[in-house]
DNA sequence: TGTCGGTTGGT
DNA sequence: CCAACCGAC
């Protein structure tokens, strides 16, 4: 209660209201908000140029309201974030650090070090529950172990013992520590290139927690009632928008679920079953979120490989000119053409539509899946690691419960679903505008004359389809095979007891990726360059967004490819060419491998995260939480994350799903040829 | 009002 | 694949 001051570190918890974290410092006394700016920790995963936008405007907005409350927030740029904290603990005086759970695999390695290092200096640390409804080591099955398909887990979450927490008022004022000797650094999200293309965002969108509660409540009062019906249009008018405002904790998950939750007793009352209905598949959505969390705490390697195994052994085409077509929206499909080039121009795209386009490039194009989800990474405004993880394994087959690989949705019948009267395509795709509705979806088949009065010329004006459906269904048959084969034939040397120590966090497989492959040397729009290499690689490949280096002023990454370094040049030209598509020159390929290795080494070792907590008490097993209807969390940061090391192996998950399609398949498979 | 096939949707 | 749903008997 007394005493020192306290930091309070902000991340992706940008509130006032509803901030454990926040609260806690304001009840022991003084508060010093802190912000690090250290993307060069997100190694692969530095934000795209409209997540950051959005951040930049996020940050502002929560300087103004910690300034209404007697404060402000300092800005620090570091390339490394626990000793910038330890910077600014030696330049305040400050004597505790408060901050809330983030989830993703950087994160939790992150925040481990934070831990340990300042409480190795006599600070107390302490972190809480900010960003979920429950914490994922509180949610667990009968035997006490974590869920491993969504619907169990979030049958459970609803039926837990004990409610979510509601959320908390803000702060009535915050008391400021003494931060004179501690000065803030500028930080610099955009450069001048990117600035026009930012300026269009301001348009749509309006961060902020105060904006982001607006967009609640309109959500809450507005489409909320009708979601159940109009939650299959491609328009996403429907749509809470609530994503980028969550993935920045601008807004408390807590308080949309208790708001919904407010409304579907409203509505229970009332015998609407349909807006009852409404609000589960709302509240199915923000368990998605929960769930993805979840997963990335249980399986921290989620987003650098599939849950389930096999899936390692799928022989992706690694074709950059189909990643290429599909990302400019240029593959003949106009469903997903339209959702191309809507996420290019908007960083927005709704989610049956990030289904379509994700599926159609997993399964028709076989492009490795996690070149298309850096892509998300890099464009989406909601990018959000956790969920986008999720989304992509999801769809290309590797969690249990997810769509079977070999099912392909043809984007044709998918377009009639979502888009009836194609006004989404003509919205996106203007060479199509005039094409009657029978054929918007498949011009392919369109007759000459149709396309002729529309102005349509297929493979001039807009392309034939890249590959057609058919083709990709046995193509990906094929593969599969392939798939279960390298599958079998590594289980037999695994048998053999070849060492499987490494296997979790090295992918050491013993059947190698067969593709050696040679690129071409091209020229991007503005004459420069574009020089790939060959590479020999044993896993999927990354492109990775080439980092601008003007954002950078600190130590390049360590990683020791002289490709890295010699394409940064190619960004002096990426400018603002809002209005067109992506292209090469935002991208480079790196070996995933090596990218996994330098980024969270510490995978390597075992970890765990018990107990590192100041506040004594601290240590926190899973049976304790599950236990008992009397049992009641504290709000106190005294849990800690108990990360067990077991968890994220993935052969053991694949143990755990005996019954699981894939295994059916591959049986059937087997006997098939 | 039951149940049978076909269809649809599914994290 | 499998469950839920729907319309036809």
């Amino acid at each position: 209660m007394t005493g020192g001051c306290s930091i309070v570190w902000f991340r992706r918890d940008l509130r006032v209201e509803d901030n454990p974290a926040l609260a806690a410092g304001v009840r022991s006394g003084k508060v010093i908000p802190v912000f690090i700016w250290a993307p060069e920790e997100e190694g692969h995963y530095y934000p795209g140029r409209v997540s950051r936008w959005w951040l930049k405007q996020s940050l502002s907005l929560l300087d103004s309201s910690l300034k209404n409350l007697g404060t402000s927030l300092i800005t620090k740029r570091s390339s490394d974030s626990v000793s910038s904290l330890l910077d600014v603990i030696k330049s305040t005086g400050a004597t505790q650090l408060f901050f809330n759970h983030l989830y993703d695999p950087l994160s939790l390695v992150r925040d481990h070090r934070a831990k340990e290092i300042l409480s190795e200096n006599g600070i107390i640390v302490r972190s809480f529950n900010a960003d979920l409804l429950y914490e994922p080591w509180e949610v667990l099955d009968d035997e006490g172990r974590p869920f491993t398909t969504f619907a169990a887990f979030w049958e459970r979450c609803l039926s837990m013992p004990y409610d979510p927490e509601p959320p908390q008022l803000p702060p009535k004022r915050i008391i400021s520590g003494d931060v004179s000797k501690c000065p803030s650094d500028t930080l610099v999200f955009e450069n001048e290139s990117e600035k026009g293309s930012n300026a269009l965002l301001s348009r749509a969108w309006t961060p902020g927690w105060s904006n982001g509660n607006k967009a609640l409540t309109a959500f809450i009062n507005g489409p909320l009632l009708h979601y159940s019906i109009n939650r299959r249009k491609a328009d996403s008018a429907t749509t809470s928008f609530l994503s980028p405002h969550l993935h920045f904790g601008e807004v408390s998950v807590r308080k949309v679920f208790h708001q919904a939750r407010i409304k579907q007793i409203l509505w229970a009352n009332e015998g609407n079953k349909s807006g009852e209905e409404s609000v589960n598949l709302f509240l199915k959505s923000i368990g998605l979120r929960e769930y993805s969390r979840y997963m990335s705490f249980n399986h921290p390697y989620s987003h650098e490989r599939p849950l389930l195994g096999h899936l390692k052994f799928f022989p992706w085409v690694i074709d950059e000119g189909y990643f290429k077509v599909w990302r400019q929206g240029r593959t003949g499909y106009p469903l997903v053409d339209a959702g191309m080039r809507e996420l290019w121009a908007t960083g927005w795209l709704h989610d049956r539509i990030r289904v379509v386009v994700s599926s159609f490039f997993v399964k028709v194009l076989q492009l490795p899946w996690r070149w298309g989800m850096k892509y998300f990474w890099d464009t989406l405004l909601d990018a959000d690691l956790e969920s986008d993880a999720l989304g992509w394994q999801y769809i290309s087959g590797s969690l249990p419960d997810s769509h079977e690989l070999e099912r392909i949705d043809n984007p044709q019948i998918e377009g009639y679903k979502f888009d009836p009267n194609g006004e989404y395509v003509r919205r996106w795709l203007p060479e199509l505008s005039r094409l009657p509705t029978e054929w918007i979806h498949h011009p392919w088949n369109a007759p000459e004359f149709v396309l002729q009065a529309a102005g349509i010329e297929l493979g001039s004006n807009y392309p034939l389809p890249i590959v057609k459906i058919d083709t990709a269904q046995t193509r990906l048959q094929q593969a599969l095979t392939q798939m279960w084969q390298h599958e079998a034939n590594s289980r037999a040397v695994l048998e053999n007891g070849i060492e499987e120590g490494l296997g979790d966090s090295t992918d050491d497989t013993p059947i190698a990726f067969p593709q050696d492959m040679q690129m071409e040397t091209e020229q991007d729009n503005l004459g420069n360059r574009v020089t790939t290499t060959i590479r020999h690689y044993e896993d999927q490949m990354v492109p990775s967004l080439t980092v601008t280096t003007s954002l950078f002023r600190g130590t390049e990454q360590e990683e020791e490819e002289e490709e890295e370094s010699s394409t940064d040049h190619r960004n002096g030209g990426h400018d603002d060419r809002r209005a067109e598509v992506p292209d090469d020159d935002d991208m480079n390929l790196e070996s995933g491998r090596e990218g996994i290795q330098s980024v969270i080494p510490q995978f390597n070792n075992q970890i765990d995260l018990r107990n590192i907590n100041g506040g004594g008490g601290g240590s926190h097993s899973p049976a304790e939480s599950s236990s008992g209807t009397s049992f009641r969390r504290e709000r106190d940061g005294v849990m800690v994350p108990v990360w067990s090391p077991g968890n994220s192996d993935t052969s053991s998950y694949l143990q755990r799903h005996p019954q699981s399609h894939q295994v059916i398949n591959w049986r059937q498979l087997s006997q098939t040829g």
